[in-house]
DNA sequence: ATCCGTCGTCGAAGCGCTTCGACACTCGGC
DNA sequence: GCCGAGTGTCGAAGCGCTTCGACGACGGAT
């Protein structure tokens, strides 16, 4: 009597689809995979025999056998202050490209710290990493240079040397935002940012923005400050209203923190404030809330789903040994609205 | 002269560690399973060798082996209206809470349909499955009874047999949020709810908490209107100017919209008319945004981590074959902020 | 007719792990 | 001194797939 025998996990095997269809295994393999020529007859019974059996190939054992697991790992820290729905917009974009590419997304988080990362890619869980929300000196680049699988950063570290990033062009996006009020006049401007704590831990977008608005300014001669800035409206008000009370001439914003929007204009208004023709707003953020926002906001929208799918394809071609380019930062477009205006020649 | 040869991959095997240890492989594999007696001699030797080898069991061996692939997939179907730092506050209570015990998170948009859950299933690329944003008809609690995989919903559809939900006690939410108002002497309350796509396709959650509050009025004799309101600030001071043309009298407010929440407040300032002075405003949202808004406000958390522990810890059940319950309601905790007083008594 | 190159298919050897039965041992009871 | 019941360890058989080499069959060139 048999004996060891363990019971059969139900699912139909290729060993099954391979009898019913008359072939031997691998045929249905070759079938499956098109590695081989394999006649049109022949495919069209395999095919008819697997849609039959309902059969869908185990991905342990594939995996296993062809050293491909076809998962991609997602790396999301979730810290304090990220903007939860870019970065969900980055997510869902990259679950969509990676089924593309007929792999699937496997969501970590940090808090396991690095062993997670070494768990997940010495035990061949994933073939290659998506490392989102980068930080300048991130502690995860040195980490990453060990795993020995590929990855793909999205954002921008200070030394990008042997990686492959992908960003929007932040710097740039800055820059923009501030052309676009020097260009209507305006002399005096201030960058409410990302919440202190972002700065503070280096993340890249909000440093290069920073960046970005300060060599704009300076190259254009305006006047500008650079403030953090809270979620909360409480925070969000006080900044506003000492802003304007420090430099009552400022007559161009622009705001990096989309849930700080809505208070921004609660405070203006309150100040008595009108926009645009008191003070103009140039937001950069994701473009729908931009575009719902009452008046509709003059942006420079966070290309998200781009620069998922770009990540995504960028890490594909890693996975099949072609050479990806260091850094790849999306240009920024400005998106006209009707918070900005040219400014209101003096009394 | 081997021949066949594939290259190895490079990862150490249970075999090297094995041979390191001077044991045999099945002895190293129960050290790490635990699934026989070891003598604390050879474990230590064993883990040692593992450590020092840096060995890390390869995931596809291991689940075409132990038909365990130890990874459950988070389904999200990413809709229109979700509220996100809510969904994203579930995902990351499940990932984590998913380590606890061992398992990875497959993230999973719908967008590639029933067929995507299908192939998953099938294919054991996951043990299990956890539902998201689920609707009271929703067309994958069927297809969830084909997989032949346990699932467990976070959310509560309304055929619930044979199911596991997990899910705050939305019902029970909206009564307490209206009984707190009736106590504060409230006679005239009204829900501003989720966006008017979220009541059409049926989610639970804005229905549910929409009959609580309707039904704790209707007992209570007071008058209730339930509007559904949107996320842009233009739309909802729209609603709340018409709602307090119609009701002038309205006095009590409950918000189930942390989008809505700012303009709401925004609204109700234009209208001259004071939190909570005049107007006593209840929120169900997630805590962290409701403690900071301000005022602070009074609200029923909703709690994403405990659930996410929960829908987790009950998938872990199903998986050991254990029974679980069909619906899990977690009970709504009013936490008073400073959003609601007494109704002023009539001038 | 003969030879060679292609095409389509097959069989078998793993991939790295888990798990089952077998097989020493040791130890207490009689 | 022997038996039986644990203990601790080993060997081997898969899990379901991919991939490599082999090998007929066929067709065009010689």
């Amino acid at each position: 009597m048999s004996g060891r025998g363990r019971v059969p996990s139900g699912q139909p095997t290729i060993a099954d689809v391979a009898r019913h269809a008359g072939v031997a295994v691998s045929t249905v393999s070759y079938v499956l995979s098109g590695k081989r020529a394999i006649s049109e007859l022949t495919r069209n019974r395999v095919l008819a025999s697997i849609r039959l059996l309902g059969y869908h190939p185990n991905a342990g054992a594939r995996a296993l056998a062809s050293r491909r697991a076809n998962v991609i790992a997602l790396v999301l820290p979730l810290r304090s202050g990220i903007q939860v729905p870019v970065v969900m917009q980055f997510a869902t974009a990259v679950v969509t490209s990676a089924r593309r590419h007929d792999h699937d997304v496997l969501l970590l988080t940090s808090d396991e710290g690095p062993a997670g990362l070494h768990r997940i890619a010495a035990g061949a869980l994933v073939d290659g990493l998506l490392v989102m929300d980068v930080e300048l000196h991130d502690g995860r680049v040195p980490l990453l240079r060990t795993l020995g699988r590929p990855s793909v950063l999205i954002g921008l570290p200070a030394e990008s040397r042997g990686l492959t990033c992908v960003d929007l062009d932040f710097h740039r996006a800055g820059q923009v935002c501030v052309e676009h009020l020097v260009t209507h006049g305006h002399r005096r401007v201030a960058l409410l940012g990302a919440p202190a704590a972002v700065y503070d831990r280096g993340t890249g977008f909000a440093h290069r923005t920073r960046a970005g608005v300060l060599a704009a300014a300076a190259r254009h001669r305006v006047d500008a400050v650079a403030l953090p800035c809270e979620e909360n409206a409480a925070e969000v008000h006080r900044r506003v209203v000492d802003l304007f009370a420090r430099h009552p001439d400022t007559t161009g914003l622009v705001v990096q923190n989309e849930a700080a929007v809505g208070p921004v204009q609660a405070a203006l208004a309150a100040l008595g404030r009108r926009i645009p023709h008191d003070v103009s707003v140039v937001a950069v953020c994701p473009d729908q809330f931009a575009e719902h926002a009452s008046p509709r906001l003059t942006r420079v929208p966070v290309p998200a789903e781009d620069i998922g799918r770009q990540a995504v394809s960028l890490l594909m071609r890693k996975l099949g040994d072609e050479p990806t380019p260091e850094v790849t930062l999306l240009p920024p477009r400005l998106t006209v609205g009707d918070s900005t205006a040219a400014v209101a020649t003096a009394g």
